[in-house]
DNA sequence: CGGCGTTTTGAGAGAGCTCAACATCGGTGG
DNA sequence: CCACCGATGTTGAGCTCTCTCAAAACGCCG
């Protein structure tokens, strides 16, 4: 779900892109709230620094996510963010959001729904952790992903990166798939997968 | 956040409680969705099945948690919700908890404070899950789990409870504070552990 | 005291990680 | 058009770490 899709035009009109060069923070502990952003391009971390001195990652935001929803109701950020890497966000003025969602109970019932999604993605996610068995872990992972046909899995972002959101290597990825299309429980293609319908 | 410190009034008395007995569905996909549920007592599960007829579960949900949110914004369910152990749980009523929220934008606006919490929990929890060894998701663990001063870590569940929460067998949990506690990085008492702040 | 669940420690095996080499593919520029 | 380059994809070998199975100590409560 694109911010397009479910944000008032109004506020998104208000949005405002910023470019962050590698290493330079979003926003600090303590600082005061701006708003909701969604990451353009690039990553984004939330980061906390313990007693110790030690950086904790809270979070790793990628292209498309949004980012800080709960600044939304907190007047000061909780953590630091920054980026490793540099980046591109775009911010969505607090007030204005919140002022739309007071006014137009439409649209804040739509971003209700949207953080419910969230949360329903991310708690699947979190059970799929628990599966042990890189083989289980990504026949999980297909079994979630595949179409209405309850056949094939489309395929958006390299392999790579569907490793590295599974929680595993790429290479154990890699060996896994393998086994599962010698095992003839998958069929790969190209930017799909088919997977074998259970006999009987 | 219990549920009776952000839900008006009005509808908290609109809940009804229903004991599930061990096996029993609390809802079917397709179902007309009710409301959302508070689980009282005991885990209920959600299930998809896939086109091979395997279950694959979405999400475990305990005491105190929240349940089938996403409920609230579509007409219907999307997978089946299964208790394994029987459960209690307590209903509250789609359309009152909708017209709260349209009524009145501060209880609308707790709910999204809510969802965007969980939301932080959840990304948090998957983000260390990401930590391959059992010693540094620990200290990943305790440094986030510190009180104020950085340092004391509060242990309100069993130690066996937490080995799990964190995706390790109780006994490689065991292993690590006995290592960590070896290596004079933490202190262990009753009920708390002590961090030590970094030297210089 | 007896029983049950938590906490601990031990030994062994398996699975995934690490390191490494190579293949493949798409894009770029000569 | 081809050579080159970087990133993705693939496979091999070895090692470490956690899981598994087992057993015992400990604490709590009836």
């Amino acid at each position: 779900m694109a911010v397009k899709d479910w944000l008032p035009a109004g506020v998104q009109a208000a949005g405002v892109e910023r470019v962050l060069s590698p290493g330079q923070a979003l926003f600090h502990l303590g600082d005061p709230t701006q708003g909701i952003y969604e990451i353009v391009k690039g990553q984004v971390q939330m980061v906390r620094v313990d007693a110790g001195g030690r950086e904790v990652v809270l979070f790793t935001a990628g292209p498309g996510e949004l980012f800080a929803e709960a600044a939304l109701f907190s007047p000061n950020y909780h953590c630091d963010a920054m980026t490793k890497t540099g980046a591109v966000v775009r911010l969505f003025p607090k007030a204005k959001v919140l002022a739309a969602f007071r006014r137009n109970p439409k649209a804040a019932e739509a971003f209700m729904a949207l953080l419910a999604r969230e949360i329903m993605r991310l708690r699947t996610r979190l059970e799929q952790r628990n599966i042990r068995s890189a083989r289980d872990r990504v026949l999980h992972f297909l079994a979630l992903g595949a179409s209405a046909d309850g056949r094939t899995v489309l395929l958006h972002r390299t392999l790579k990166d569907l490793a590295t959101e599974l929680g595993l290597t790429h290479e154990a990825f890699y060996r896994a798939l393998a086994d599962l299309a010698a095992g003839g429980e998958i069929k790969r293609f190209k930017n799909k997968i088919l997977l074998r319908v259970a006999d009987v």
